[in-house]
DNA sequence: CTAACTATTTAGGCATACCTAATTAAGTCC
DNA sequence: GGACTTAATTAGGTATGCCTAAATAGTTAG
């Protein structure tokens, strides 16, 4: 019994790697196959078998064992870490260079992460003056594979009102974004925030913005660091 | 026995439609199975599972008769403009705001124009204020679908030696577009052709160019129109 | 008119990437 | 420690898009 070898060069593939890496966490912490179904809109089934073949190759993609959730290999980190710097360089590019809606960014980059070349990369890359964040806030990977640790906290954490920056925004919830992005809620910009309750939250962001009222789920979606 | 229905919004779906429409040349000819295998790099078997597929959807791509080759139908067509719009819009595109090398263009165009959204197509189009012509010289398709029929004729057809006009180039050799390019064969440039024999041509383009010698396959991928 | 050749189609398989249903392993609770 | 409950895996199946080999139709040559 040979075991033949598959090919792992695949979109599918690039989209669980990127989703065991946003799940570990910043500790890359084991991920469940739940989790990883969760995530990526398929049955628990289809997670394990890819599991098992990205654990399973010459070079294997992620530590696994059964039943006790997986963690990136170096050349799986390698690889997500490659498709999240395709991801948010597409994204500045559509919103600097093509004048995207930001809520729009997102599902764009999403497709075309997997299908530029290297060389496509590098040039947008260049066009945009070697961007260090996107439009989102989110830090972009370097081409080395190296990328700094975020240092910020989301704001559905604080105990305190008070005055924050926004560091960053979530890109999973285009409606939301919008909705942010309307009230003036942007990276780097300055925010007052209340906390009415354990659930609700009010903000404001400076200028002639209007104040907006947030669930903890919407405000779960904002990083925030302190004003200076 | 009910007919499932097929999926035919698919990258390979589009490059039979696009390898139809190109094979069936200007009169829109009927095209063989071998001649769209061939131009696809796949088995015959393949091509006539396909042609099936197509021709059989609720709305059909093709017309397809049984050993006599196939044509596009109205809906075909219109699908077939589509992709040659983003192909040549990406690789105007490419070329102009990306600063790709010319002979670049053509393989980074064939993977994207499959993934695309319209609003990419829009904004590109944008951009680059409405472009006609492709990079290589090639007519770019109206949203519409509505494209002029070529005047020009393939260098490796003339009788008389000359003066002439570059119409356009075949982006399907890389090699060859590179050496063309370097010989200032490009789509407006003047060209002083001899015809040494049956199989051998030189041109001359204006300027500080050197001349060059090509074989007979080299100069059907050149196409010229008269001199003003 | 029939044999031979060539083009095309049919039949039967394989790989990827999904799915559902059934099974098994791991915790939790009494 | 046995009964529940939940998570995860295995088993078996589907769709797309390709393949090779075998069968057949259509065409050309004697
Ligand atoms: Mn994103
Ligand atoms: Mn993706
Ligand atoms: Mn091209
Ligand atoms: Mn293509």
């Amino acid at each position: 019994m040979t075991t033949r070898r598959v090919n792992l060069n695949t979109e599918s593939a690039d989209n669980y790697l990127k989703a065991v890496f946003a799940l570990g966490g910043p500790e890359e912490e084991r991920v469940s196959s739940t989790a990883l179904a969760d995530r990526l809109g398929v049955a628990p089934a289809s997670v394990t078998n890819m599991l098992q073949k990205l654990a399973t190759s010459p070079v294997p993609f992620v530590e696994y064992e059964s039943r006790r959730g997986v963690r990136l290999s170096a050349a799986g980190r390698r690889r997500a870490l490659e498709i999240l710097r395709h991801h948010r360089l597409l994204e500045t590019f559509l919103y600097e260079v093509l004048g995207y809606p930001i809520e729009e960014v997102h599902d764009e980059a999403e497709r075309l992460e997997h299908f530029i070349s290297e060389r496509f990369e590098e040039r947008i890359d260049a066009k945009l003056g070697r961007p260090k964040f996107d439009p989102h806030g989110h830090c972009i990977p370097a081409l080395s594979g190296k990328m700094s640790k975020q240092t910020s906290r989301p704001l559905s954490d604080i105990e305190e009102d008070g005055e924050f920056v926004v560091d960053s925004i979530s890109d999973q919830d285009s409606v939301l974004l919008k909705r942010l992005n309307a009230h003036g809620v942007t990276p780097g910009a300055r925010l007052h925030v209340l906390r009415l309750s354990q659930e609700e939250f009010v903000l404001r962001a400076g200028g002639r913005f209007k104040p907006l009222q947030l669930p903890l789920s919407g405000a779960g979606a904002v990083r925030i660091r302190p004003n200076d």
